[in-house]
DNA sequence: AAACTTATTGCAATCGATTGCAAAGCATCT
DNA sequence: AGATGCTTTGCAATCGATTGCAATAAGTTT
């Protein structure tokens, strides 16, 4: 019973003395050169499954200067103070690491919250990855802009802005706002809460259609219906609470003061959702005296009740994208900045 | 405009060459040894500084032969096709992230979706990383008790296992069950329906929690209560609607039959978030009509109506120590087994 | 049989950082 | 002055895989 394999890796020197050959026909035989005499490649690499070799990705990557790895960087709300957490992003997240697997890439994830934050520098430049995609929750964020300036080659999630000399992937968010909102005109809504904070570019974009929809129906724009939170339900339920228990709804429950919202777009199903309890804690129908879009279309909000109607994100299209256009950016090719196409999702919280 | 910077990084060879020192010199400059003069390490960082030098990570891991880096693993129920959706699952990645990057390691995540699956190999053995978290929604995965046997540092999410030789962190899920059971049958609820797979260890002992809270009470286990189904809210719908509609609920929607659950423990909050959406449909009262506890506190179950009881399991805690354990054992130190404690967190879906 | 291809293989340098050991510099002590 | 000891620095090997170029072997042509 003597522990002689020790923990010393086996390498291409042993592999090669093996075989009785050099270690570059080693490793020409098994990355399949076709220099290599078939006979001679096929004996190598039985050898090497025998000898359960395995590359060393570190020496690799020295030789190559390459890490076939990407950095995922995660933003965050720095108020919130939650690292990953709306369930959106979640999936965005998952569908890429789907596609950097399929297309042979590691994944080295980071949530900024703990993160130094200069990630060009960390990751790039000190070679731990080929490439970095940010995501974030729409935030602005001065050091993307900064990257730019560096030759760092990355994508971000998130609004096109065709003032930065960086290309995005995101969810053409102006019409999304434009759909949730015209939905709820046509359901005979007139004065629409919007729940979301438009510092961040993505909000503003649906604060826009939101704008266009009410232009479009001739319907003026009340600037106070517009409440700033963050993309949580807490906040949520928060602020229907505040919004439509002071003066809006009238002591019968039912909506009679002039300034009733009698509609509420938020900019995610999680604020929705938390404003749902808040409606149904105070027994405000919906969507009799309420009615309710969300935005993402997150698995939860389909077994809500009522079930949320809400701005489907294409989030697969969305991974898959990201992931292909950085590839792309790694080969030199110049990629240019994509705008998905958003979808209405009805469901019961805004039927008629 | 020429750009001479070219893209060609900067080294420490570089470095030494500005600082008129040697390569070796500059080396423990950088890393502050003190065995150099101190005006000289300060001079020579100074240098590095202003010439933005970055170390190479794939040299400096090829040298050490170490990456700091931890490969986390997710398992994914292959039935289910998803990837990375369990809310509590991401919670637990986050709070592994968190504390990966506060203990200076970077993190390299798969989902085992389209992972090849051989993780010990690829990530250990080819020194992509140092060591190994794997965690998963409770599924026996033979491939867990393979890199037990491969010399690869590995900690796992899930059951404690003594039969194993492998240390596990986890709640203690056997209190779980029972505490969420007793809690059911204080409220007087007499026919718990437990919605979970019991093929997944950690549910497995979810059940006999269950199990030891019913002889405590003097109940008899009736298994025909039990309902196999996956941790989705699409399958606690499905199996809610299949289980309360069929011959349970008599037709004025009060429950007189004689195998009337009149209680849901579900091992997942998902699911149990799923099953309310028919109760509601259904008109079946909560908790009047079927108290129901969850497993996992979620965000959103704070936030569902009825918002729901639930067992919440310590995800912070349960992160930070997996991350912790691992570490330990790269250092060499025997780690031992985890069990959480949960705690039932009482709301109105079983509220008295 | 000499000259010339063509197919295979090996030598040795390279990627960038680290470190054991030797050497040099300098001060102190006898 | 010479010996001794301490501080500081540099040389050169090393980690493991890759690849341009040279070298060898084998086959073909004239």
């Amino acid at each position: 019973m003597v522990k002689n394999e020790m923990k010393k890796a086996i390498t291409i020197k042993d592999i090669a003395k093996i075989a009785q050959v050099s270690e570059s026909t080693v490793s020409r035989a098994l990355r399949n050169n076709e220099v290599i005499n078939k006979k001679t490649r096929e004996r190598v690499q039985a050898i090497a499954k025998e000898n359960n070799f395995k590359i060393n990705a570190a020496a690799r990557n020295l030789r190559l200067q390459k890490t076939n790895t990407i950095a995922v960087i995660i933003l965050f709300n720095e108020k919130s103070g939650q690292s990953i957490s709306d369930p959106f992003m979640l999936e965005l997240l998952g569908t890429i690491a789907d596609e950097l697997t399929i297309q042979g890439y590691d994944m080295l994830l980071t949530t900024s919250k703990t993160t130094p934050g200069d990630w060009g520098n960390y990751y790039f430049e000190s070679k731990r990855a080929d490439g970095l995609i940010v995501i974030g929750q729409g935030e602005k964020d001065e050091r993307i802009g900064l990257l730019a300036g560096e030759n760092t080659p990355f994508v971000v999630w998130g609004l096109p802005d065709e003032t930065k000399n960086y290309s995005t992937v995101g969810s053409d968010n102006i019409k999304g706002g434009y759909l949730a909102v015209s939905h709820l005109i046509a359901q005979g809504c007139k004065r629409i809460a919007f729940f979301g904070d438009i510092k961040h570019p993505e909000i503003l974009a649906r604060w826009q259609g939101y704008q266009q929809a009410h232009k479009e129906a001739g319907l003026i724009v009340d600037e106070n219906l517009r409440t700033n939170l963050d993309f949580t339900s807490a906040d949520g339920y928060k602020h229907a609470k505040n919004v439509f228990s002071k003066n809006v709804i009238s002591a019968d429950a039912t909506f009679t003061g002039k300034n009733c919202p009698d509609a509420l777009f938020a900019v995610s199903d999680a604020i929705a959702l938390g404003a749902m309890k808040y409606f149904k804690e105070s027994d405000i129908r919906m969507p009799e005296q309420v009615s309710i879009v969300g935005f993402d279309d997150i698995a939860q909000s389909e077994y809500a009740h009522p079930s949320l109607s809400t701005i489907k994100q294409n989030t697969k299209q969305g991974g898959v994208i990201l992931v292909q256009n950085l590839l792309k950016k790694l080969k030199g090719e110049v990629i240019k900045t994509q705008l998905l196409e958003v979808e209405l999702v009805k469901r019961e919280s805004s039927a008629s």
